[in-house]
DNA sequence: TTGATAAAACTAATATAATTAGTTAATATA
DNA sequence: TATATTAACTAATTATATTAGTTTTATCAA
């Protein structure tokens, strides 16, 4: 039922070395060429792992979610209020500066709609929504910060690898006094 | 001197007939053979005009950015404060509704850190800079704000093209309230 | 009017990728 | 031991970007 392989690729080692090519060389050199080339294997063998070039990207958004949601779950752990908001926010534009292949990879699926990719996602909107409720804020008004959260953590961090910022002017500074007056406006507002 | 071209295409025609291809179609789709298929040419006399595939792209981005731009400033004619920001952050999500395609390639010039680019990137910025003017934040505090209000604006235009709001809860509510808090945060924190 | 110049098209050829079809080798299990 | 299944392979096709070299056409100056 379920014999041997000849190489013995698991799927999370074939993702590994393809986030590593992500984040050294950029998403657009990960092409099945390249990631065969690395495994030492010819390209059409990659077809047995996943299907094809679209399918080989959905893999890496799913295994890049994962990634930043065990991260930002963890930076989450014993704290509360705007030390938890500032934590994993903290932690969100670390991720995306650690592994800038792997991060523009989670952003890449095929217009996100498709289920499993929603699914890992929405493991991180639960997470974010766990923190916020610090704040009892109103229904409708929570969801709003969520998606204004959210926002400003991709924005900044997309921002931030393109080069969009290019003031003299600390960066982490920044994302802590936007991350601030953001929670601080949607309490007092 | 100037010698009259066989068929006459004007750089701003290919613009505008790629920018339609990444509207309908998706970024992905803007291949050299696509748009001379479209334009009625060859492949290879598009290199008369730019400089290849990444040479197109970074056109796009200038071109995406200059027709943004002139929406955002023709959107902050005549209004301040509160006004104005709500104003230009409903004209930059609405351009990148009505021309996700284009927006697309705003973002994808190669590293950002183009001479050329980043000078029609400047001029958005300033427009920003402008509108922030009137809340007479201190220096460091009215950069920061910059970057916050791209970041919010920028995650919100591209989370909500790639799907990422899935919630039943209007779109426009959520920006609204967004950018107040921010903005109600920034002064008064 | 005519001939040089320059822009912008063309054809032909090459390199790289993705993908499909069909085949082969290795191994777990019955 | 025999079979089924997985995961590799080769060979071939298609699509794209790109380069090299050529041709067409229109402007402008002599």
């Amino acid at each position: 039922m379920s014999p041997r392989p000849k190489v013995g690729l698991e799927i999370t080692a074939i993702l590994d070395v393809a986030g590593k090519i992500a984040d050294v060389q950029g998403m657009q050199e990960v092409t099945l060429a390249n990631l065969a080339k690395q495994l030492g294997i010819r390209p059409p063998s990659l077809y047995n792992h996943f299907d094809g070039l679209a399918g080989l990207r959905k893999k890496m958004a799913i295994y890049g979610i994962n990634l930043l949601y065990e991260e930002l779950a963890h930076a989450a752990i014993g704290v509360a209020g705007d030390e938890a908001v500032l934590a994993i926010s903290k932690a969100y534009v670390n991720f995306a500066r650690r592994h800038p292949g792997i991060y523009e990879a989670t952003l890449m699926a095929p217009k996100m709609g498709d289920e499993e990719v929603q699914q890992a996602g929405a493991k991180v909107v639960e997470l974010t929504v766990t923190v916020l409720r610090y704040y009892d804020l109103n229904d409708d008004r929570a969801l709003h910060a969520v998606r204004g959260l959210r926002s400003i953590l991709h924005g900044f961090s997309s921002l931030e690898q393109r080069g969009g910022f290019k003031m003299e002017l600390d960066l982490n500074e920044s994302l802590v006094m936007i991350i601030k007056a953001f929670i601080h406006g949607m309490r007092d507002i």
